[in-house]
DNA sequence: CCAACTAAGTTCAATTTACGAACTAGCTCA
DNA sequence: TGAGCTAGTTCGTAAATTGAACTTAGTTGG
């Protein structure tokens, strides 16, 4: 919105040129983000949503039908007379998840209480407890955002050549996502 | 707000049992979620956000003063004569990152457009991508979000003796957060 | 000295959005 | 016949957002 986005019929057509922004777009605030939990436990229905969410109504269909023009949800019928609908996440919703685990894992780490976090996350064959922090393939180590540095990745102009894919080490201008020293400093410490 | 949340001055007492809810009580709206993005960027100071932005002033005013309060920013004076003030990311606040690298993620994968993704995160130290999918350290290998499930952490009810750390298999009843059926079925593909 | 400018806000009226309660539609069950 | 369920819509009020103007405190240029 406050990148003007002039042309109200094609979707997606100009992407805001960063793609936080652009998902910020379709996870719109804090219900939709609530809606997309409830959808990963398996609520899938109308009613059942509002029951669990207390939504009002009015908002619990205005996101759902966002959700479904963006294509995150697929809106289905289960029954027929009367025509009943359920939500179900499609592929590019279950893909989602990484947003909300690390949302869940900040929320464990920085805002639970004495009593720890009110559920884990495992991996269900071997129920190894999942942990959404960095760590690079090739230096073979965890890292922190410190170490995340941001690189031209599409130009805006049409490309003059399909780029080799980026191997080994591109060295063209890279940007520090973070200055240094943000990780020092003063600030409360946890654990 | 929803889960109400009575007692005004002390802070997080009574976590709301779930950490999505928790954490977005602070990580609030799409506003505070792009200030973020800039705070990791470098941009640390009010006009330099609201100019970045295009962020109507008293809502900048406001979220920053929620972010503090909540600590996931400092303020500090960086002049005096005339007092000038700039935010900061703390330790907890840095730890963000992961919730947006995944929303910058999944606009790429999804929302970008020919031109592929605008920018690129990689590890600094050698140029690697970033990427953020499951991967689990047990089986070693990675897995998609239907292989997530959850499992109690805390009880609620005060804590009868503290648990021996949740090691190997803990076998407990654990419920999958996602139906089968969910990865399978319509809704549009990508790559 | 005066005017213009900067940074970090606050204040205010107008608009937008959210909220809760009531209402509708279409059907089932007793 | 009447109550109940699911999935909404409608509507009046309450709250949040927005953009513009104003404030405070100091700096710079002429």
């Amino acid at each position: 919105m406050s990148t003007a986005n002039s042309s109200a019929s094609a979707p997606q057509l100009q992407p805001p040129g960063c793609s936080i922004e652009a998902a910020l777009e379709i996870v719109r605030d804090r219900w939709t983000i609530l809606i997309l939990r409830d959808a990963f436990r398996g609520i899938r229905r109308f009613d059942d949503l509002r029951r669990d969410l207390e939504i009002p109504r009015a908002i619990l269909a205005d996101r759902l039908r966002s959700l479904v023009e963006s294509g995150v949800f697929v809106k289905r019928q289960y029954q027929q007379r009367p025509e009943r609908f359920e939500y179900r996440l499609t592929p590019m919703g279950m893909e989602l998840s990484p947003i909300l685990v690390s949302l869940m894992q900040w929320g464990d780490r920085w805002l639970s209480g004495e009593e720890g976090p009110p559920r884990l996350l495992v991996h269900e064959p071997c129920a190894t407890e999942i942990d959404m922090s960095f760590y690079c393939w090739t230096c073979e180590e965890a890292f922190t955002p410190s170490q995340i540095s941001s690189q031209p990745g599409a130009v805006t102009a049409p490309a003059v050549h399909s780029q080799p894919a980026l191997q080994s080490r591109p060295a063209v201008q890279s940007q520090p996502v973070l200055q240094e020293g943000d990780l020092k400093n003063n600030g409360a410490t946890k654990s």
